[in-house]
DNA sequence: TTGGGTGCAAACTATTTGCATTCGA
DNA sequence: TCGAATGCAAATAGTTTGCACCCAA
């Protein structure tokens, strides 16, 4: 899948090489847009994006952080997940993951080694290629 | 989960019989609302469900439908399907089912029996109640 | 110089809200 | 009757678009 190997915290080099990588061009508005997703494996709304940039110092605007989100899914260098209709988050870890979402408090937690069994395979057809599968399992904060 | 059993289609009678099994006070409105969406399994927008509904010569506002379909999520009677940002879906079919979604043809389909297997079960603590987990397995048309 | 990238503001889409009106137990 | 539900229109949130400007090859 995701074949450029990030080590977070990514570097301005680093995100330069990746961004050729992935044969986007690097301007100055999406190397420090990268610079801030790649700190570290996070979470983000498209709207926290433009403050965290903004808030380093950097000039950028709204429409510049839509359309290099909308291009970085594109190019497979983020992943978009999707929680609720109005939590759309931009997650810059693209290794093969799913999602625990904590309704209570909101939070996002990655999980690894998920094993999903189609007895059904009727369902997809060899007529198809498979995507890939986003699995978001819904917890609360109460005990079972 | 659903211990209301449905048998498609659900005619006037049975459709107030639902909402008073899920304490919904079933005013005209909702009635009509429920009985286009319970005509047969089926995926459908809020925008849809209006249409639908003034296509049939009732009398509905958008609101009401925004209202009653939140009202008819909160209270289990639907289920609320996430394809992608602009693409939510109310599903009449309430059972434990996960969804495959072919992006080409923009079609949802119904996929049964899925097994889910956590390795990594530190990710849910024991003081998370697990309230679902929503599965959408993304195919495109052309095999692989 | 020239085409891609950017910024701004306006447009747009889906949804929510405020409030007066109407419905229905 | 009287609170709950509805309808309309305006408001809002998130995102996209049109277009002039700018910058780097």
């Amino acid at each position: 899948m995701n074949n450029f190997a990030i080590r977070f915290p990514l570097e301005r080099s680093s995100i330069i090489e990746m961004l050729q990588y992935y044969n986007v061009s690097p301007t100055r508005q999406r190397i420090e847009i990268a610079e801030f997703l790649f700190k570290e494996p996070q979470h983000l709304s498209a709207d926290k994006i433009l403050d965290g940039v903004k808030a380093e110092g950097k000039r950028v605007s709204r429409a510049t952080v839509y359309n290099t989100m909308g291009l970085f899914v594109e190019k497979g260098m983020v992943r978009e997940v999707l929680i609720d209709r109005e939590r759309v988050f931009y997650d810059t870890n693209t290794d093969n993951h799913q999602h625990v979402y904590n309704v209570d408090s909101g939070e996002l937690k990655d999980i690894y080694d998920i094993d999903i069994n189609l007895a059904d395979n009727m369902a997809i057809p060899d007529s198809c290629q498979v995507l890939g599968a986003d699995i978001v399992i819904k917890v609360c904060s109460s005990p079972a």
